[in-house]
This record gives C-alpha cells, structure tokens and sequence, in this order.
DNA sequence: CATGATTTGTTCAACTCCTGTACTTACTCG
DNA sequence: CGAGTAAGTACAGGAGTTGAACAAATCATG
C-alpha cells in the first residue's frame, strides 16, 4: 500500500547486492572467468574470488572447466550456472486447468504437470485443495531444494496480501490464495509469491523471450497483451515490471475504445473487453449462431476460436471481418497505452499471437 | 537509453546509503534527537551518532538544542535540516517566461527571478544565452554552496542525453539544453539535470503538495494532470515518478478520446490535445469569434482563458457549456490513464485546476 | 627448448563501516 | 537526595572490500 520504509544497509547486504551481482552478471551474459566478470561488474578480483566461493558453496554457480585456450596468458576458469542448483517451482491456476513448472536455474524445464480441467463449476475451497496437492506433488518430486514457488492467478491480484481480488471468469473475490496455498501444501516459510498471470506472462517475455530490438537486443521495454477470455497487459519498462499502485496495473480491458458499443459487466460503456474480447470476437464472427448459451458449454470458448481462426484461413469474409474488427480496437487501446508509458515495443501473446 | 548496468556496491555505497537515510528521516518526518532516528531507520544509536557527526560536518544537519522535557529519562538533542546548508537552484524555461528560483534544503524559497517575455519570436541560441545569464544570475547571489540545479522544459525531454527533444509551442526539436547551459553558464560539474515540466510539477506535488488521501496522508500515488496549451500528466507511483522508456511517460496530450474529431498536428484523429486543451476551449468558447490568428496574438491564450473563467461565472452558457465539454473528454483521457497505471488520485494542475 | 611476457586467481595486511556492550550524562519521580 | 530511565558516546570486534604482492598457467620468441 504505501511505499515502504528504506531499509538500513548493513554489512550483509553489501554481501548480498554484490553476490546478487556477480550471480546476475553469469546469469545474463553467460558463462565466463572470475576475472570476466570481475571487468564487467566493476568489482576486483579478490572481491570476485570471494564472493564465487560463496556462491560455488551454495550451489548457486559451478566451475565449467579452463577457458578454450588461444589468448596469451593463462587461461581463466569458466564459471556457469550450476546444474544441480536450487530449483524453482510455477503454479498455474487458471480457468480451465492447473499446472506446476519446475525449473532450473537457467529456466530450463525439468518437471511439468498438467492436469486439464474446468474449475469454473468447482467451490473455491475445492480448487484450493486441488491446487495445493499438485503443489506438493511438484514439491516432493523436486531433484534439489527448492528456492521458491511463484503462483499464475487469472485476475487482479494483490502481491502484497497474497490476494485473488477479482477473478471474474472463475467468479472470484477476495480469495487468500497465498494463505491457503501455504497452509495446504505445507509450505512453511519456503518463498512464495503470487501474481497476475499477464505481469507473469510479461516477465517471462522479459526473461526468455525470443524477440529483439530492430538492433538485435534483448527487447527490455515493451507490452506484453495477452488476451483471453479478458484483456490484460504486463508492462515492462527497462527491465522491471510497472505495477499500479495496488500491482493493478496494465489493465487494459476496460480501456474505453469505442463511444458507443455494448455496456460492459464493469458498468462502463465501450470497454476494450467488449470489442475485442474473446467472446466478442466469437459474437461477431458467428452472428448467425446467435451469442453462446451462458454457463459451461463442452467445447469452450478457445475451440471456438479455432473454428474462426480455420474459417477465417478459408477465407470466409465474416470471420475475417471478425478479426479485422477486432484488431482495429485493440491498435486503439494499445495506443493509449503507448501514449501514455511510452514504450516501443508490443508482444501479442495469449488468443492475439495466434490471430495474428 | 538501456538499463543501466547495476553498480558494485563499496563500503562507500554503504555509507551513502545510510547517511540518505537519516537524513531522509529527518527531512520527511521532521526534527528528531539522535535514538528516535535510530528507531525510526533500525540503524543503532552507535551508527547514527556517527552518521550525524558527518551530516553536522557537511552543514547538512543541525543541533536545535535540547528536546522539550516532559518524559523522563536524558532528554535528546533534537537535529534538524540546516538553514545555512547547501542551496538548490531551479531554472524554468517556458514559453512566456523565464525564472530561476534558490530554495535551502527544507524546501524554503530563498530567493525567486521572474521574467516575462515571450519566447517564441527568438532563436534557440539567443533563448539559451539569456536563460544561462539567468540562471549565473542565481548561482552567484546563492548564500551557500549550490549542491544542484534542475531545469524545467516545456516539451519532451531526454534526461539522461540532456536534450529537449520536441517543444512544439517553442517550435524546438533536439535541442542539447544541458550542455549549452553547463558551458554557457559556466558550470563545471555542478550536477545539473533537466526534465519535463509536468513531470517536475508532479514531483513538486509529492515532495511540498498539500493534498492528501482521506485518511489523512500525503498522497504518494497520483497523477498530476497539468494542460497548458498541451496537455500533459506526472505520474507518481509508491513516492516515485514513473517514466517511460526514454522518460517521455505521461504524454496524455494524444490519447485518443474521440473517434471523430479534428485531425492533430501529430498527425491522429481525435487526440485529447484537439478535444480539451487550451485552444480547444477558447475555441468552443468563442464560436462567434472564430478561430484565434495564427501566430503571436499580444492577449494571449492565458487571457483568453481568463475571459472564459469570467464568462462561465457569470453564466453565459457557451463558457459553460465549452468547459463542462473539455472536463468530460479529459475524463475520459484520465479513466483511460487510470486504467492503466491504476492509481487512486488525480490532482489537476495548470489550467484545469483554474477551471476546476 | 628456455626465457620473458601476459593474464588469471589467491593470499594477506589495511581500511572502512556497522554492531553490541558498557559507560557517562542528564533528567524525572518519589 | 537517591533510584530509575533514557540519550548519547567510546571502544572492541566482526564483516566486507581493497590494493598489492605473489604464484600459476599459457603463449610468443629467439
């Protein structure tokens, strides 16, 4: 809520900034020599030597072995993430399925579960129990001690109080999930933290993504959208995430695009989530089916979406026109939000990297 | 440009750290003996003694002399802000003036120089050699040594390159006003920054702004909405001022907020700009005097502006009827601007908060 | 093949800074 | 006037970084 108190500097956090900085300095830029990196981070070699000790005890960074020879002078020992390291655990909670992630330090994959269902029709307490025994399952199956757990939820989530606020497309509101989880899985005091699954989505762009600046950088500054059944955006700004000032930032669904148009479930009129939502484009594609029934129907919203994406890739105009609409409001949107954090990049993830 | 590179941290980054610290404490929260700020920060009565001497020695704090008895127990010696501390100097360069003013570390005004002169018919050059005779003005009459100047630009501007890249109403496009300023004015390396004007007002709001939240706070998160003849907007987060990638955040002037509308400079249809700005109004307004002249006009837009405010006081229903257009399509811009930076307040400066 | 140049990584004394404890100072209360 | 309480200081000790000296490993060169 408010902005926290600075705290003192003491000893252990000078050790623990320049220990997060020669991790970081491997973790980025990729393996390399104690004096490498020594160069790179401003630090001197004895600095180094010493803090990489502390960091090979931890398991955190491991020795690769001597530097290809072919320079002068000896050759450096090359230093790299450690393998057998600590490993951290994803838990996705999403409408229509539940899933854990076990990763390693270098974000590679180790472990992934997914068990399909639609947690729509289930009581909260029920989802809850259900995604803490997964959790565990993750847990208990880790190959090393696990570092920390991070929790998806699909809607506004306060990071602070570990709360659910909003989930529309579950029917949430005001869910500790943090607590629950905690309690459930037997967590005790192993880090755990949950967010927004569009900040998520955003970070992970930020971490992993493929896509570069026209000059071939990593992209540290852009928009991820990732539209679903709502519309929401992960804002990242030279390499950190912009919350609002509750973690509601970037959401862009109930942007106000369009004057006119229908009245939205958040009681404004001519939201982006109305124009170029999921089921908006599933309206406007398929008038002559009328709108879809309420409640759960067995093919869901995403194969519906296949079926545009299919008709529309055999050229039928409604479909097409469908998409087109659809595009139209969300380059609207999005160039408020441009505007606004002047960003220069855009990721389309979620339903709009398939359409487009 | 790109994020910068982390920086090792030193003994030195230590010590730095800390004396901001209390001196943070006493300059937020007011004079306080040596333990409460020990207790406040979490550092202990033995490293705030020390950290004390070194603020007394740099004239940054000062003893106020024994705290009021009345607890039992020693009573503390009270430190405050220094009155004969280091100066700061602020310079404004606007369309139609150009003002320096020097405050002491509280904040205090020490001295204040306002020109009025319409800048618009002169050449960058000429504009840049005054302001920097103005600006040597100031630092030579300052009463102590100047720890910083800050400038203030009416347009887009680069902070870390130091150049006000566009000024429309200036007509200025890439111009290196920190470097000319530094060399002109003689500077040396006196730290010397420059901004945009409404993100400046934004940080003036947090720092000396009396609003508060209702419960009683000082408001950390807002946006400050100033319009003049463009429109833009500070936006402050957690106590911070929130940028984009390349500082231009907060640049609501061209939102789009209707879909029909006359076309921008910037080239948009329907930006907030042509909807709610300055000239938008007078010209709602005044339909029956047409659209004001190009070119410099001796009334002035900030006259024009007083005549609508007089008008609509005294009840004429094309003054009021312009005013209560603009509020509505600047509250769209704003629940867009909400929306996506989700912070509570708004606080509306320049002309909106005349009309307001 | 031996020597010197070059670069890497470690060791060690020195320095800075924070911490905890003990101590002095100064005031209130009974 | 003495006990109690809180503020501020002094000092030893620990943690961390620094800089220089040194040992190790490799290439270049005659």
């Amino acid at each position: 809520m408010s902005p926290r108190r600075p705290q003192p500097a003491r000893q252990a956090s000078l050790r623990a900034h320049n220990l997060a900085l020669v991790f970081g300095e491997v973790a980025d830029r990729g393996p390399a020599s104690r004096a490498a990196i020594a160069a790179a981070t401003g630090l001197t070699k004895a600095s180094v030597s010493s803090l990489v000790d502390t960091l090979i005890d931890g398991h955190l960074l491991t020795e690769l072995g001597p530097a290809p020879q072919g320079r002068i002078g000896r050759p450096g020992s090359v230093l790299g993430l450690s393998p057998d390291g600590p490993v951290g655990v994803g838990l996705e909670l999403n409408v229509d399925y539940l899933a854990t992630t076990t990763v390693g330090l270098s974000g590679h994959l180790l472990a992934r579960e997914l068990i399909a269902v639609d947690l729509r029709g289930y009581p909260v307490d029920e989802v809850i129990a259900r995604a803490a025994a997964v959790l565990r399952r993750a847990l208990d199956q880790a190959p090393a001690p696990v570092a920390g757990v991070g929790v998806a939820l699909p809607g506004l989530v306060d990071t602070d109080g570990g709360l659910l606020r909003l989930a529309p497309n579950l029917g949430w509101r005001d869910v500790p999930v943090l607590a629950e989880l905690r309690a459930r899985a037997g967590l005790g005091d192993l880090p755990l933290r949950v967010d927004n699954e569009a900040n998520l989505a955003a970070l992970a762009e930020l971490w992993f993504g493929e896509h570069r600046t026209p000059e071939g950088a990593p992209l540290t500054t852009f928009v991820h959208v990732s539209g679903e059944v709502g519309v929401g955006a992960g804002i990242v700004v030279r390499g950190e995430l912009f919350r609002g000032a509750r973690g509601f930032g970037g959401e862009i669904g109930h942007l106000p695009v369009r004057t006119d148009g229908p009245r939205c479930r958040c009681g404004a009129v001519g939201c982006l989530e109305q124009a170029a939502g999921l089921e908006a484009i599933l309206r406007a594609a398929a008038p002559e089916h009328g709108p879809p029934p309420d409640g759960v129907h067995d093919s869901g919203p995403e194969a519906g979406l296949a079926g545009v994406i299919h008709r529309a890739e055999t050229g039928q105009p409604g479909a097409l026109q469908a998409i087109r609409q659809a595009g139209t409001w969300l380059g609207v949107a999005i160039s408020s939000l441009l505007n606004v954090v002047d960003v220069g990049a855009v990721v389309l993830g979620g339903i709009y990297g398939r359409l487009a």
